[in-house]
DNA sequence: TATTGTTATACTCTATAACTATA
DNA sequence: TATAGTTATAGAGTATAACAATA
């Protein structure tokens, strides 16, 4: 039997877990929006900072190659990136231009300056939510009782 | 000037927050699985500890009303919830049947029991989880830079 | 005139399946 | 036969706008 405080105390949990996540990505979304660019465009450009294969960014981003492939159009229409030639003819590469990358800086610099997760906490509970989070991330699945 | 080390560590924090509000989210729907409920039936039984106006159901998910409607259509052909006039004639409340009640307690022992949040971490770590990402919830909005 | 709920519709995000070209 | 990328299409999830009833 579970107690009726152990339940209430996982609801609070997982509400502050999805809110804090929600705020983070609220973030984001303003920032990506006053630099002008879509949500989805300002998530590939955060993983550019190296060139990396198509279908390695879709592994890297738990998507399907085919919703890749609109983004990376999108970027190329915007100027922010370019598709190269991979190392064997069938794979490419998709790599930020120099525009793209100044774009992926600001971000960056925005991101460490006004996501939440920065600004509400110092560097000592960071390091702390840090071990915490890494934890939760890292457990292994449970049994269904 | 910002840091390249800052701006390393507001990503990864970044990434273990939405890792770990994922890791939530995907446990949560493996229960709803479990009980073969939709996951967004499951998300609305677990707001109706006491019945509630549509309207604040909404306000309360975050949601649109004309999204709540399908739902309260969904969740009375289940059998789990009923709508009921409310305090005036033009609004209703939802409230969950003695089946929808038994649902959401099995629910929520599920996820006492088997939450990432829960499972991973002890009594003394999740009070100091509940105090980090409150800060982080609560914290004002920054201005943009 | 504002609020509650419903309806009809449209939009965003993302995946599946089928295809082409390599490997 | 398997992999990389593209295309066309379909589905889930959610919102907007217009509406009816009521406040």
């Amino acid at each position: 039997m579970i107690s009726s405080a152990t339940i209430d105390e996982a609801r609070r949990l997982a509400q502050l877990l999805l809110g804090a996540a929600q705020r983070a990505q609220s973030e984001f979304a303003v920032i990506a929006a006053e630099l002008t660019i879509p949500v989805a465009i300002a998530r590939v450009i955060c993983q550019l900072s190296e060139p990396i294969a198509l279908h390695q960014l879709a592994a890297t981003m738990a998507c399907d190659k085919s919703y890749i492939t609109p983004l990376a159009d999108q970027l190329e229409a915007l100027g922010l990136g370019i598709r190269l030639p991979g190392p064997n003819r069938r794979s490419k590469v998709l790599q930020l231009t120099a525009q793209g990358e100044a774009m992926r800086m600001r971000l960056e610099a925005h991101i460490a300056a006004r996501s939440p997760v920065m600004t509400a906490l110092n560097e000592h509970e960071r390091d702390i939510l840090s071990d915490l989070l890494a934890k939760i991330v890292g457990h292994e699945a449970n049994q269904p009782a």
